[in-house]
RNA sequence: CGGGGAGUAGCGCAGCCUGGUAGCGCACCUGCCUUGGGAGCAGGGGGUCGCAGGUUCAAAUCCUGUCUCCCCGACCA
C-alpha cells in the first residue's frame, strides 16, 4: 500500500478524551474513530489488525474442529422469551420493533439462536459433537462503555458453541477449546493467564476466562505462586479453616465516636487495625429482603459470593433512607448488636473476639463485641474478595499474588441451560431423547486488538507482535524528489509484494523528522529506510521496531533478506 | 442510574469572571525553500461557540431547560 494512496491520518496530540494507552494509540494512528459512546468506525489501518486476529481465531477454530457459520445481527424477541432472558437480561439488551410491531433485540449472545439453529437442524447422536462458531457484531447497551475498544457497545466477537450427547463429550469440547485459545492468543504475542471464573448471566457450571496481563485492566485476578490455581477475585476460593471461636475478654462497651463514620475513620480514632473492626453493610436482594451483612473490617464484600448464598441475582447496597430506617442511625454507624435483620457474616468473623461495630446510633460504637453473647448470626459463609496474601486453596502453603487483568477469551460449560429451555434433543442409539450438552466460547476481537497494543507500546508509539501488525514491513522512502532513492524504494516495494509481504510504502513528500515519529508511531515491526546516503553505499537500512536494533542489507539482496526474515519470523509464532 | 468533569475549526486549547470584531498551536490548501528524527518563509480555506428558550440595543460570555461526551461505581468479550 502506498501511504498516499490510502487513508491513514495520524495525530500528534493526543485527544482529551481518551484514558488508557491503547486507545489513545489507536486514535492517533487512525485505526478508530468514535461515532457515538462505544460504538466505532474500523479505518482501514485498525481493520487489518483487526482481520489478522479474526483468521488466527479462524484457523485455531478450524483446527479445533469448530465449523464456521453466520448468524442474524437482528434477533426476534421469541427466542429469547423461550429461555427467559427477554426478562432477565434488562436495559443492555438493545429491544426494538419492526414496521409490524413485532419485537426484535440486536444480538448480545447468541445461545438461543444457535440452539434453535441445533434444535432444527441435528435429529441423532450421530450428528454430534457439534461445535459452530461465527465471528460477528454484537451489541451490548452497556451502562458505561469506556477506553475505545475495550468496552464498547458494539464489538466483534467471536463466539462458538458446543454440543455433544453426554457431559463426557462436552468436556473434551471445553478442553478443545480451552487447548484453542491458549493457542489463538499466544499467536496474538499476548502474555496472558486463563484463570477460573464466575459464569455470570450467562449460566452454567465452570468457566475460565482468558486474562491479558496489564494494570489498565477491568479485572482483578490472583494467581498461587507454588501452584497452578489462578482465579478472578470474583470466583476465588478463601482458604478457612474452622477452629474454636476465641474468647470474649471484654465486655460490650458504648464509646462515643463523633463523625467517624469509615472503617479507615474508626480505626485511627480508636488507634485499632482496621482488622479489629467488623463492618456491617446493609443489603438489599432482587427479592426485596433486607439484611446485614458482617465482614471483618479490612475486607471487601463479593457480591457474587453473596448472591450465591442468598440464592438471588443481585444485591444493591441499600440506599441512605434505609439503613436510617432499619438501624435507626445515619450511615456510618450500623452493627449487627440489636438488629432486627438477618445477619449473615463472612467465615473471617467467626475468628474474631472483642471488635468494634457500629452502635445503630449516631456518632456511637461498640468495642468489645462478641458474636454468639452479643448478637446471632443466622449464617457463616465465604463473602469476601479474596487478596493477596491469602492463602492458596489448592495447596499448601502458596499465598495469592494479585493482578490486573483485561478479559479477552470466556469459555463456559453450560450444561443443559439452553438446550432444555428450548428442547434442542437428540435420539441416542437407543431411541431415547436425550438433551444436549452445550458449552459457548466467546473472544472480544476487538478488545483482543486493544490488549495487544496495551502489552506492546512504548514512549513512542505502538509496537506489532508480527502476526497480528497491519503491515509487515514499512519503506520509508527518505526523499520521494531524488530519483535514486524513489526508484530503489519503488523496487524494493515491488519485490516484496510480490513475494506475498505485506508493505506500507512511505511514500509522501515530507520531511525525514515525521517520517521516522509516524513509522515509529505506527508500529509496524520491520522498517526500511532508504535514503540517498545508504544508497551510496549500496546498503539499505532495517530497523526492527520492537527492540530498535538496525542492521544493513547490501542492496542486491535486500528484498530476498527482508522476505526470509518476516518468513522466519512468522514461523516462529505458530 | 448515582457521584464528578467537559462541550468554541479535524486534533489540542485560550476567550466566559467584567456582554460589544471568535482567537492561538497543530493538521489542511497554494507557492518558494528544505530532505537521515515532527524545518523555515509567504499567502489561504475552514466556526449555527452542543441544542432550545430567556434577559439585553447587543450573548461564546448572564439565566433556565435539554442533549451529548469523558472519569469513578454496578455489567461484561
Amino acid at each position: 500500500m502506498r501511504y498516499t494512496e490510502y487513508l491513514l491520518n495520524t495525530l500528534k496530540e493526543t485527544p482529551a478524551d481518551a484514558e488508557v494507552i491503547s486507545h489513545q494509540l489507536m486514535l492517533r494512528t487512525g485505526m478508530i474513530r468514535k461515532v457515538a459512546a462505544g460504538i466505532y468506525s474500523y479505518l482501514p489501518f485498525g481493520l487489518r489488525a483487526v482481520r489478522k486476529v479474526e483468521q488466527i481465531v479462524r484457523e485455531e477454530m478450524d483446527r479445533a474442529g469448530a465449523i464456521e457459520l453466520l448468524m442474524p445481527m437482528v434477533t426476534p424477541a421469541d427466542l429469547w422469551s423461550e429461555s427467559g432472558r427477554w426478562e432477565q437480561y434488562g436495559k443492555e439488551l438493545l429491544r426494538l420493533k419492526d414496521r409490524k410491531d413485532t419485537e426484535f433485540c440486536l444480538g448480545p449472545t447468541h445461545e438461543e439462536v444457535i440452539t434453535d439453529i441445533v434444535r432444527r437442524e441435528v435429529k441423532s447422536y450421530r450428528q454430534v459433537p457439534l461445535n459452530l462458531y461465527q465471528i460477528q457484531t454484537k451489541f451490548r447497551d452497556e451502562i458505561r462503555p469506556r477506553f475505545g475498544l475495550m468496552r464498547g457497545r458494539e464489538f466483534i466477537m467471536k463466539d462458538a458453541y458446543s454440543f455433544d450427547v453426554d457431559e463426557a463429550g462436552a468436556d473434551i469440547a471445553y478442553d478443545k477449546m480451552y487447548q484453542a485459545y491458549r493457542r489463538i492468543f499466544e499467536r496474538c504475542g499476548l502474555k496472558f493467564r486463563a484463570v477460573e471464573a464466575d459464569t455470570g448471566n450467562i449460566g452454567g457450571s465452570a468457566s475460565h476466562e482468558f486474562m491479558v496481563l496489564a494494570e489498565s485492566g477491568e479485572d482483578a485476578i490472583v494467581s498461587c505462586d507454588s501452584c497452578e490455581y489462578a482465579a478472578n477475585v470474583e470466583k476465588a476460593e478463601i482458604l478457612f479453616t474452622a477452629g474454636a471461636t476465641p474468647l470474649a475478654t471484654h465486655p460490650l462497651t458504648e464509646v462515643s465516636t463523633p463523625a467517624q463514620r469509615s472503617i479507615a475513620d474508626v480505626a485511627s480514632f480508636l488507634k485499632i487495625a482496621q482488622s479489629q473492626l467488623v463492618k456491617t453493610l446493609i443489603v438489599k436482594t432482587d427479592s426485596d429482603e433486607t439484611l446485614a451483612v458482617l465482614l471483618r473490617g479490612d475486607h471487601e464484600l463479593n457480591e457474587i459470593k453473596l448472591c450465591r448464598v442468598l440464592g438471588c441475582n443481585e444485591v444493591l447496597m441499600a440506599d441512605d433512607a434505609t439503613v436510617t430506617q432499619v438501624t435507626g442511625a445515619p450511615v456510618g454507624f450500623a452493627g449487627p448488636v440489636g438488629l432486627k435483620l438477618r445477619v449473615i457474616a463472612d467465615h473471617a468473623v467467626s475468628a474474631m473476639a472483642d471488635f468494634v461495630v457500629g452502635a445503630n446510633a449516631v456518632d456511637t460504637h461498640y468495642t468489645g463485641v462478641n458474636n454468639g453473647r452479643d448478637f446471632a448470626v443466622a449464617t457463616f459463609a465465604d463473602l469476601r474478595q479474596a487478596e493477596a496474601g491469602d492463602r492458596c486453596p489448592r495447596c499448601d502453603g502458596g499465598t495469592f499474588e494479585s493482578w490486573r487483568g483485561i478479559e479477552v477469551g470466556h469459555v463456559f460449560k453450560l450444561g443443559h441451560k439452553y438446550s432444555r429451555a428450548l428442547n434442542a434433543v437428540v435420539l441416542d442409539a437407543d431411541g431415547k431423547e436425550r438433551t444436549l450438552f452445550m458449552g459457548c466460547y466467546g473472544i472480544g476481537i476487538g478488545r483482543s486488538v486493544a490488549a495487544a497494543i496495551e502489552q506492546n507500546h512504548d514512549e513512542n508509539g505502538i509496537i506489532w507482535p508480527l502476526p497480528i501488525a497491519p503491515f509487515q514491513v514499512m519503506i520509508t522512502m527518505l526523499n520521494p524528489k531524488d530519483d535514486a532513492v524513489r526508484q530503489t524504494s519503488e523496487q524494493l516495494y515491488t519485490d516484496l509484494r510480490s513475494a506475498g509481504i505485506e508493505v506500507l510504502l512511505d511514500d509522501r513528500d515530507e520531511r525525514p523528522g515525521s517520517k521516522f515519529k509516524d513509522a515509529d508511531l505506527l508500529g509496524i515491526p520491520l522498517r526500511v529506510t532508504v535514503g540517498g546516503r545508504g544508497i551510496k553505499e549500496g546498503a539499505l537500512e532495517l530497523q526492527v521496531r520492537a527492540d530498535g536494533s538496525k542492521d544493513s542489507l547490501p542492496l542486491a539482496e535486500a528484498a530476498q533478506r527482508i522476505v526470509a526474515r518476516v518468513d522466519a519470523e512468522l514461523a516462529a509464532w505458530r
